[in-house]
DNA sequence: ATACAAATGTTATAACATAACACCTCAGCG
DNA sequence: CGCTGAGGTGTTATGTTATAACATTTGTAT
């Protein structure tokens, strides 16, 4: 687990409980797994999960997948909160997050060029991660 | 329009009539308030806007903004079906579509290192566009 | 102790999307 | 002509994702 303190600002007890259940489960999963996955501690509204996942995304902690309406816990370094290409495979389900500073550069570069201000960027892509694509080519029907 | 005579496959009155009120918005909306828009010529049922969406965003006609539930005009010459970059407006809501076949090919080489094979790719920046940025300098509250 | 800011609980509902199935339309063909 | 098959459409119902609104509690500083 890379992000088991995240540090810097207070985290509640509910914010911990979302994070946990997220990081424990290594895939992303939707805002309603994840309140299945905490009722057991309690809770069991979505209004609690979803303002939990918006603490934890503005931390940093979990990144929307914008693609799939699903979440997933950040397993990077954080190098200065720049963009983060993810790599979803639609097989297993996986969220490969990648660092990719070189790629939010060039879209820096280009929204600068058309006298654009860049508040958030999202950067995904769907397809065949390497596993899968090995098991489906190794076991057909 | 760039897109008036979408020449390929054939369209139905339906998926017209989606496009048009799309293109004629010039600017993104969601499902429901193209309903809303096609009401008039006798659509009002969901599942028949989604299946005109999901055909027309096959032939490249639409794209689908994922960060914001809301679909696109394309406005675009499209060469060679290759990812595109959106830059959406928070203000004035306007999505611009902007070709960037060398981040494109970044993201390709990326995957390509991860042995990621690559079915789709969405590139979505959101801020402040130019109009907005100037008008929001000039007129405070 | 008190008072304020932030987080939480709770109910209800809004907004987005699809399953399932009946029917229609039209091109191709005997 | 009339059959047939594929794709499109209409309709109803429901599933899934997300937030509004407001009462209550908790944590913290004074």
């Amino acid at each position: 687990m890379a992000n088991d303190s995240v540090s810097g600002p207070k985290l509640t007890r509910n914010h911990r409980l979302v994070f946990e259940a997220l990081s424990d489960a290594g895939r992303p999963m939707s805002a309603y797994e994840l309140i299945d996955a905490v009722r057991p501690a309690g809770i069991s509204a979505p209004p609690t999960v979803y303002r939990a996942l918006t603490r934890l995304i503005d931390v940093g902690a979990v990144h929307r997948i914008e693609s799939r309406n699903a979440f997933v816990a950040c397993n990077h370094s954080h190098a200065g909160g720049a963009a983060v290409l993810l790599l979803l495979c639609n097989a297993c389900g996986k969220a490969d997050e990648q660092d990719a500073p070189d790629i939010a550069r060039m879209v820096d570069r280009l929204a600068h060029a058309r006298d654009f201000t860049i508040a958030s960027t999202v950067l995904e892509v769907q397809g065949l991660c390497a596993d899968c694509r090995s098991a489906e080519a190794g076991a057909p029907v």
